[in-house]
DNA sequence: CCATAAACCTACCGAACGGTAGGTAACAAA
DNA sequence: TTTGTTACCTACCGTTCGGTAGGTTTATGG
């Protein structure tokens, strides 16, 4: 039996994601699942340090992912709409084909500090996305494509913020769909505004 | 002592709020929370029927109490924009003075299924919530004071998702202040959009 | 044919968990 | 003065937790 290793490994993560998307990380027991993997407990030992190390390995690669998603959607848009587009529809199709990584990378960015193991990496790669981003938005400044009426990190932070809650409400109320169609509407309501008919001042 | 009941009840409430919110649900065990608030198990066990029922004591108390601050935000609102510039200003204010109950809140809506006592009410008051923010929406439209160029709803979910979005930074990084100007900024973007010079078409 | 290492296994550990049995002190009503 | 109720207490229950000690099987290199 010394041939099947990486397969071991990968029914562990298997098993782990979807214990930890559906039951999250303290109230997941380490037995549940190395039961749903069909290994025992010293199978998981053996591949991973811990509980916490078999759940960062999991966090880190989903939060890589993402951002390299979000990086090669945004060299297909031609101008910066469409990079906006191509982001949004890049990430509801992520989302989309793997919804338990995306629950629980939303449950751990937003989760208690002492609920999940504690790793600073966590924070910074989501910074790191925003500020992609942001870099985005400044170059759009800069070239003229986009007002400089407000701050860049205001805007990074509105379009993610519309971005983001579409997904969350995506995995509260999955039969809510995030096509391309719903990625050209979000990003015009973040360009042009929700158009309201001027009345005060 | 027969007479003190109420304190004990309050103490262990407070107590409790502080572990879950730092610990989360399933990380923060009934011991701590009886240790902090310096009573006994069975003191906690008598005025709350379990854990879970501790905690949903907690949550609910929370939700209602965001929904009234909204309403009475919106009634303070002259025209449409002040009364979302109010909204997000009590918001802010609410956020910063009631921290962790926010952190419990967010952790809540995000949390996996099986991370937290299951209760549908949850997700029944966060779409209130959003059902309410909707109503003005639509009211704004049918006034005038807002183009119907995009659905009420996609509408409602951009605002509010904005909204949060500063929200959850606020929880991550407290020194990013949220306050009436910061809130004006967030409302004039949602209103008028980032400001694109159209470039293609 | 044997030694070594990889890849696991069964069986179990001490600690911590949520929850409770059973008793008690303090006041109220009778 | 008794009785009942409220508001707890100490001590402990059975279960489950994360983690491990120590043995076993399988492939491989010499």
């Amino acid at each position: 039996m010394a041939q099947h290793g990486p397969r071991t490994r990968r029914q562990i993560l298997r098993a782990a994601l979807k214990r930890f998307a559906n039951g999250g990380y303290a109230a997941t027991s380490v037995q549940q699942i190395v039961d749903d993997a069909k290994v025992s407990k010293p199978a998981l030992y053996y591949y991973f340090r811990d509980k916490a190390g078999l759940f960062q390995a999991l966090v880190s690669e989903a939060h890589d992912e993402r951002l390299q998603v979000v990086q090669q959607a945004a060299a297909r848009g031609r101008d910066f709409r469409g990079q906006l587009v191509e982001i949004l529809a890049a990430l509801f199709d992520y989302f989309h084909q793997n919804r338990e990584l995306t629950r629980i990378a939303f449950a751990t960015a937003f989760a208690a500090p002492g609920e999940v193991p504690p790793d600073l990496l966590y924070l910074d790669r989501c910074q790191r996305n925003l500020e992609f981003i942001r870099s985005l938005i400044k170059r759009a400044q800069a070239d003229g494509e986009l007002g400089d009426r407000f701050d860049s990190r205001d805007l990074a932070y509105g379009f993610y913020g519309q971005a983001h809650l579409y997904i969350a409400a995506h995995l509260l109320m999955p039969d809510y769909r995030l096509n391309r169609r719903a990625a050209e509407r979000i990003v015009d309501l973040f360009l042009t505004g929700a158009g309201a008919k001027k009345k005060r001042g």
